[in-house]
DNA sequence: AATGAATGAGCGTTCATTCAT
DNA sequence: CATGAATGAACGCTCATTCAT
């Protein structure tokens, strides 16, 4: 197998098991074990679990992104467009192995100090804010800069709220309720 | 020292260690060192870490809501009341030591298969839901019920996003943004 | 209650306990719940948890002893009244809670140390063995004084054979067996 | 040190210091600190402290089945052989560090719910009774099956007892007492 | 480049016992 | 005389990481 396909293979693996039990729950044997690598080889590719831990954030927010800009891209441009956000949502909640924010999840989980990674979560939101702008900008081109902007962090918003609270509750009435909202912003 | 007395200590101790440090990071040495009790002493207390941590989501819940109760009635009826909800979590993040939502960052940190502490923390925030749906319907008696629940879940969701957003970017605008969605579906 | 009274219960209570689930496996906790006392109270009664062992070793031979004799004093002098020993094994086999020998079970649960509760094992087992003889002198007086020794000490060889195996096997073959051989004894 | 090397010494170790001092007196501590290895090195070879027990029941029944075989096959066929067996217990219990049986000994240790150690055991005895019976159909083929079945059952009860009671006495008379019973049986 | 045995530090938990009240 | 909160020491076990091969 190729080096740079192990290392592939040691990202998914560390990332389904990262994101579905939890970060500090998930010790390097089960990822090893679950990888079928050997200890040193994850090591040789990853300094350490921190370093291990950075990919799997960057591993979800590559694929998340591809499926959001996918998704979104495919509704003719407009008010249907930003609210289809929502409906992206929907069925990321509905598919299997939902399991909240990776971010929110990780940032929890990890000490203050480590600056590095709570650095790279701040730059996937802010990146992720900067990607609903330009579907603003392209969907309503009318709306001032500014106006842009507030509507851009505003659906940030109602997005990461919605993505939480439909986890912790197991329901999907946050996500129909920031959609709700979403659509008398646009109104 | 009263018996009842240690037991605070235990828990404002460990409060404070879960909350600033997280749950999984705090070990129970930790909490004892800082408490100056032996280990024992805590587990007469507690009967494991886990009991512990559903009394620290208890405490949190209820300082929180006496605090927020405070605040809020203090306000004229009406819909600065309503806003005001903001301007208190404006205050709750300028606040030393503010973490983000205890209930976020623990249910991160926990497995899946722990049910009590993850009913505890759905009941806190459908606690929190009540208290808002209250809130409304004495601040805005004219409100048919269903309108008034609606609203009481779209606050919460704008509460909730507005203090993950807030905490995990270091920024007050999550608030603010929150608080300008909250007075349009108030007008 | 009484002082005396008390201390009976903690030592009926221990004796349960330690017999069923083993000495070193019960907590003095566990002792004092079921008793239903305070932990001093127990420390007033006994000064440590190896002087209640000594107590509970007592009670269950002294117990023990009893009910021996009055099952093979019932049983017609003779060869009949030495293989009745057999008979009450087998009903304290049958019997609820049967665990085996609660000195063959202690002996392997304290150190080489403690010589005061080994002591104590090995003085009931002679004792046993002299109640043994003394059937034996009233039963077959006209054995030779040293032929009566040695059959005690070989009937005291097959119970205590019997007890053993019995308990670990969880099957009654050991007994027949120890009855079996001690007739040829007698023929 | 080749992996299985440090595996065996573990065995060695945990066997002596559980023999000697008892299973639940033995802690794992003490059994790396004599080993010489660090804690995960144990864990990694065995997943808790009761796989490493019944290590130890198979390491002491291998060692004492080989010794029991060797001396026994070594005494010419016929009932000599048979009483061979009381030689060699006596050898056993003359040899450092007698201590019994470590069946019955660990037994008594370990709480009811243990099924896998307490099978472990009973599959000892069993194929300790099937050595009798084997040595007995060497030794004795004039005997009916049902005769041999019997006779292998009594001596493995007086072996057993004169195990219990040698170690308990610390006296060597019942090893001899069980071997007149032996001979007894035999004539 | 890949291995996997070995590590030191730490985890959560339980114990028999003491002592101020 | 009885209480029960508090203790220090030890328990069995798991972690991310290293290094000789």
């Amino acid at each position: 197998m190729k080096h740079s396909a192990v290392r592939q293979t040691i990202i998914d693996t560390a990332s389904d098991l990262f994101y579905n039990n939890g970060y500090n729950l998930t010790g390097i044997n089960e990822v090893i074990k679950e990888a079928g690598i050997a200890k040193a080889t994850l090591y040789s590719h990853f300094k350490s679990k921190d370093e291990l831990c950075s990919a799997y954030l960057q591993h979800k927010h590559g694929t998340f992104l591809e499926a959001f800009d996918t998704y979104v891209n495919d509704v003719p441009k407009g008010k249907k467009r930003i609210t289809a956000i929502f409906d992206f949502l929907k069925e990321f909640y509905e598919s299997e192995g939902f399991n909240g924010c990776w971010c929110i999840n990780t940032i929890s989980e990890i000490p203050k100090e480590k600056i590095e990674l709570r650095t790279e979560i701040k730059n996937q939101k802010n990146e992720f804010r900067d990607v609903l702008l330009n579907i603003i900008k392209d969907s309503l081109p009318e709306l001032k800069p500014k106006k842009k902007k507030e509507l851009a962090n505003q659906i940030y918003l109602l997005y990461e709220g919605a993505v939480s609270e439909s986890f912790l509750h197991g329901e999907v009435w946050p996500i129909d309720s920031a959609q709700s909202i979403c659509k008398i912003l646009l109104a």
